[in-house]
DNA sequence: TCAGGCTCTGTGAGCGTTCACAGTAGAGAA
DNA sequence: TTCTCTACTGTGAACGCTCACAGAGCCTGA
């Protein structure tokens, strides 16, 4: 039960007193090496150097954590029930994204899913006993008890998505969101440029900032048109496949004549589609559909869908710049970046 | 840059010696009742356990871990080019479920990619100074580098999957995978029982384990039925849609009699069907298709699609408890557990 | 009675770092 | 020369925990 057990032998890894002796220097000195070099020389800067490449040195995190009182790691936290998002291919992204943004500054990410009260109450204890330096919060509501409990607790937190909640607090927040209101304009906009004037809308929840804008930004382009904006146009869905179906059913119900149709995301669109084409209505030729994602469902569809990006990759990247901005003792700080339009078939 | 930079303070935490004073007992005492409570008296386990409540103790794992050795924390590796995962949805569940399934033993996941050159680098050293306690790995050939390097390292490893190579070391190798060869049979007797006689089959990359068991199964139930193998009805594709469909454009060419065909995966199946229904066969009165994975685009196809479920649930949770128990001494070991054939309307 | 065993407890050392401090050497100024 | 300043280096604490050990009290059997 405790001499080498495992084959291959995990030996015991060289010390900073080992690249110590091997340079011919002290601790402190090779300590000073590995944490930015000043007040060192040339030539003890480079014995040590040559000492760490010859004992493959590493240095322990953990000895170092517990001196420092930092972690170096950050947490990425998931509280939404989690279905929604990690069927999201998006997510995907994003997730890869922060990996990546963060393994250029040598931070692990811990994966952490706030699923269970069991999940939430250990979560919420690993954070705030310091064990991640801040967190990266994906959840459409930041209402949300656990991410109320770090802020409060003054955890460094930086949000995926505009947080939802009253105004004095979310000023503090730090978040990184695309920009819904522009991306629903722009498509609402080629929409109209299509020549169709009859335009529908399928809007996200409305309880979540990005159904909200995103409507906005539709009303905002019919009314500058000059268009009358008509309520039997706008109906609203969960995001899914099935709810686009259903949302698609009451359109056709009750304004059969609108020729566009503006779906605040991929997956409904789809499902729009599909309740069109059962009721033998063409795409695009009696009505142009345009979705909101750009996710990987928008290439299946028959025709394709023409859409609206949202720029994951930069997205990501800039939550961890914010998110290490703040653990370095900035201010939060908060986001917009612009979405793009990806013309193809459905419109 | 000293003193109370982020607003919310953040204090420093009670240790192991506040909850000793507070409960009147030593540091040994509490460190006992915190690591399993053996040889400490029922007074002093109750007295530690209320100051621990009291106080709001948290034990510093970077203290533990400094003299311990254990990181108490896994990894969780994807070496793969990493897209294809990325974009399938049972890695998500996968994920997901190992989260969990560590959460439960109070054990952090690193998420780490190994994409560029760089980040294989930075990960493999990491892993190898001992960061991690074990790793939990993600790749469809293991004889990846990175795993090659990890193994050498004599760092606990588990595969999701067979992995390929070499039997000699394979066999030294942990992994849990999906019974390939068992579900293919029970997907190729399906079609057998529908009464179809001439099945053909879009196998995977022949290169890959699975490929060859799903292959295997096949050919297996067509001698167990006494039906001879025609070379003709069988090729292969590389898991893709596309791939799919250039495959069924071979089939069709090649014997364009076949009555079944069992594709071995769900995106493969995606693009048989359409290339069948492009060439005028019905879906499942000409050809009956099945496929594997059960991912959710087998629920987009028209007719939705018959295929086998991999129980990626049970995978999670299996790869954790045989990590952990290698972790703990034990020595490698391989688990295959059961698919599950879902009957849908294609076959 | 004493030896030997159990159960329980406290103490000192040490894990590998960083940090504050004290010190050295050399350069330049008085 | 002597004094100060700068550039650099070494040293002894810590950080918060676990582990090995020593020892105390008690029970049991010879």
């Amino acid at each position: 039960m405790t001499m080498s057990t495992t084959g291959g032998g995990r030996r015991r890894p060289p010390t900073i007193h080992d690249v110590a002796r091997e340079a011919g220097v002290s601790r402190g000195t090779v300590s000073r090496v590995l944490n930015g070099g000043h007040y060192v020389s040339p030539a003890a800067q480079e014995a040590v150097n040559a000492a760490i490449r010859k004992t493959g040195y590493v240095v322990n995190r953990h000895a170092r954590s517990l001196i420092t009182g930092r972690s170096d790691s950050v947490g990425f936290l998931l509280t939404e029930p989690q279905e929604r998002f990690f069927e999201d291919p998006n997510f995907n992204v994003l997730l890869r994204g922060c990996t990546s943004a963060l393994a250029a500054h040598d931070i692990p990410l811990l994966l952490m899913i706030a699923g269970t009260p069991d999940e939430r109450r250990r979560i919420t204890r690993y954070i705030t006993a310091g064990h991640v330096d801040g967190v990266l919060l994906v959840s459409s509501h930041s209402g949300d008890p656990v991410a109320a409990e770090l802020r409060e607790a003054g955890v460094p937190l930086v949000s995926c998505g505009k947080p939802i909640g009253p105004g004095s607090s979310a000023s503090k927040v730090s978040y990184v969101a695309a920009d819904d209101r522009d991306g629903a304009r722009d498509m609402v906009r080629h929409l109209l440029s299509l020549g169709r004037r009859r335009v529908a809308t399928v809007a996200g929840p409305l309880d979540l900032p990005g159904g909200v804008d995103r409507l906005a930004g539709y009303r905002e382009v019919l009314a500058e048109a000059g268009l009358p904006v008509d309520e039997d146009l706008i109906v609203s869905g969960d995001y899914s496949r099935a709810g686009g179906e259903s949302a698609a059913a009451r359109l056709l119900d009750r304004a059969p004549d609108f020729d566009a149709v503006f779906v605040a995301s991929d997956l409904m669109a789809q499902g729009v589609m599909s309740a069109l084409q059962k009721a033998g209505r063409r795409v695009p030729e009696d009505v142009a559909v345009g979705g909101f994602d750009d996710s990987p469902a928008a290439l299946t569809t028959e025709p394709a869908l023409t859409t609206i990006r949202q720029p994951w990759d930069r997205i990501s990247a800039e939550m961890v710049r914010v998110l290490l901005a703040q653990i370095g003792g900035e201010d939060p700080a908060a986001v917009i970046l612009p979405t793009e339009l990806v013309r193809r078939a459905s419109a």
